[in-house]
DNA sequence: TTGTAAGCGTTATCAA
DNA sequence: TTGATAACGCTTACAA
């Protein structure tokens, strides 16, 4: 058994403190079941050999491995981070680590993604949103790892859902912009397939005009991937109509930036000439000018609130429950009433 | 032996295929070495099994992860998104996987994230900035765990560096500012205590005025952490004084749009009263109005050449050789001459 | 080209 | 309270 120069491992820490590996084993995991005396043995040798736990060795011989999984459609923009920031500090706080991973918005990958953290012993997997591949639900199933969605409530899909309502969020934003008296509005859409989120969104927003007696043919929808150039492109578009909206709704701030930018460059004025809104609340939303009147979601506490709905379905082996999160209207300068 | 519902192991799929598990496991790591026939045998069992090879038993029988960690300061703003993304997108294409972790600008907490990912196998160490303590280093050596530093570039530290020089690049916006007529200077930098590019860009900032015969004392150097309202702050309480600065140059974008926001608040405008400029050049330069006067930094470039030479010191076993990449300044409208 | 079998570093069961 | 020892699932000499 020669070592020459490489990692100490528990049979070296046993050996420099005249006990078992087991033993050794017990102090690091449950230091009540062994005695002081040999505890400070032990540790004082785990000290001094600088010894550190190999983790694949414990995942595969405790069949256990404190990590949860996330995959994220993006970590290009911040739409993610504030609520991955918060979902984080809560699993660590209760002794898990994160492993993240992107999807770039590709329902292949993700799926691959979610068997890679699954192999790698991922204990469970936050997933954003409902939509997917009802074989990878089989599959979570099979290999019983416990999974939830997040950014999405929909309580009677296969997993649960710590989340918003997405649909409801964007009929009451609309509504208010109809009250304003708009009534040319367009929307510039995430791509919806695979992409609950944004369908519900749109759909969020032809409920409300249907509601208020408006023609759901007369919205205008562009569908475009989440970057500031492509709202740019979109809002281009939608404004070289004959018969341009004064209401351009975005379905996230990200598209609405683009918007916005590119209102401006076109010399139209926001919101004199052509309300823009967002959807999510981020960082930029706030920065941009003018502000974004957008739908304020509750990221950190959804963060939070996911991570425990999660490690309760870990540790307790139950089905979890999902949890409905409100979100509200902010207004800011983007959004202006109608006065003819 | 008995396997209820659980994960599939190579001794189920080498039972279903009539082969040895070395079979099985030369199929799917090495497949040239073995015969066509077989192969095909041996991966329609893997197929209709669902057969996914666990990965701490990979790990431990390989000694070898095919896992890059790469610990970063942040993920609450966008400055290391983009360098990251192209560093991920070039270890992906050469079978590596990224794990991530953030510090928070905390020394201790990132000296745990390096013992942890070193104990989860990762294959190689991705670093931001060189200012650490020099037992990590030590640690790193013996583990025999390469690492790499990016974001800056000092070839004459412990360890390698795929970076830029944020000393000089800083010069030379500071130089272009003092040009233009400006010598009531001020930063708002990082906290640089354990940052390196916090300390170096205020380095280059008095290299400048030396240069150009200003007093270094006359600089004000408000030191806090990277965040929009810290930079509002800060530039409302340089402003404060009796002999304000018609310059402020921020240590990153981040705070050079709180620093924009707050003169707004203020009732200054940015440039006529005050000029103020970014470093990074983060998308966010681009969208703050007025757009910032900022270093650009090959993000994306630097990402990519860092994951090449961290795997190349990882599969040569050799040194590692640092890369000095080049910066530039984007003028942009926040920074103006003095006329009068 | 394929099989055998010895590790890899833990945890956990069972005895002592 | 502690110690032996059998897993855990895979890779890789070495042999056939």
């Amino acid at each position: 058994m020669s070592k020459h120069r490489s990692a100490p491992t528990l049979d070296d820490v046993a050996k420099a403190a005249g006990v078992s590996t087991a033993t050794v084993s017990r102090c690091l995991n449950t230091p009540q079941q062994v005695v002081e005396a040999t505890r400070k043995r032990v540790l004082s040798a785990v000290d001094s050999l600088g010894y550190t736990p190999n983790f694949a060795a414990r995942v595969m011989a405790a069949r256990r491995s404190f990590t949860i999984g996330a995959i994220i459609p993006t970590m290009e923009n911040a739409i993610f981070a504030r609520g991955l920031q918060a979902f984080q500090e809560e699993i660590h706080k209760q002794g898990y680590t994160l492993l993240v991973s992107s999807s770039a918005y590709q329902p292949a990958a993700e799926e691959e993604q979610i068997r890679t953290l699954v192999a790698r012993g991922a204990d469970g997997l936050l997933l954003i949103g409902h939509d997917r591949d009802a074989q990878i639900y089989d599959y979570l199933e099979r290999r019983k790892v416990p999974a939830l969605v997040a950014w999405s409530f929909l309580p009677n899909e296969p997993i649960p859902s710590v989340g918003f309502d997405n649909r409801r969020a964007m009929e009451a934003l609309t509504s208010k912009i109809i009250e304003l008296g708009h009534t040319r509005l367009a929307t510039i859409s995430g791509i919806s397939k695979g992409n609950d989120r944004a369908r519900l969104r749109i759909q969020g927003i032809k409920d409300a005009m249907s509601r208020h007696d408006l023609s759901q043919d007369d919205l205008s929808v562009i569908e475009t991937s989440y970057e500031i150039e492509n709202g740019a492109d979109a809002f281009k578009h939608l404004m070289s109509n004959d018969n341009p909206p004064t209401a351009v709704l975005c379905g996230n701030d990200v598209l609405a930036v683009g918007a916005v930018r590119q209102a401006q460059q076109m010399g139209l004025r926001v919101p004199e000439d052509v309300s823009i809104t967002g959807f999510d609340d981020i960082e930029l939303a706030r920065i941009v000018a003018p502000a974004l009147t957008t739908v304020h979601v509750p990221h950190r506490d959804m963060g939070r609130k996911a991570a425990q709905a999660l490690i309760q379905m870990i540790e307790s082996n139950a089905p979890g429950k999902s949890v409905e999160l409100p979100t509200h209207i902010v207004g800011r300068e983007s959004l202006l009433g109608l006065n003819s």
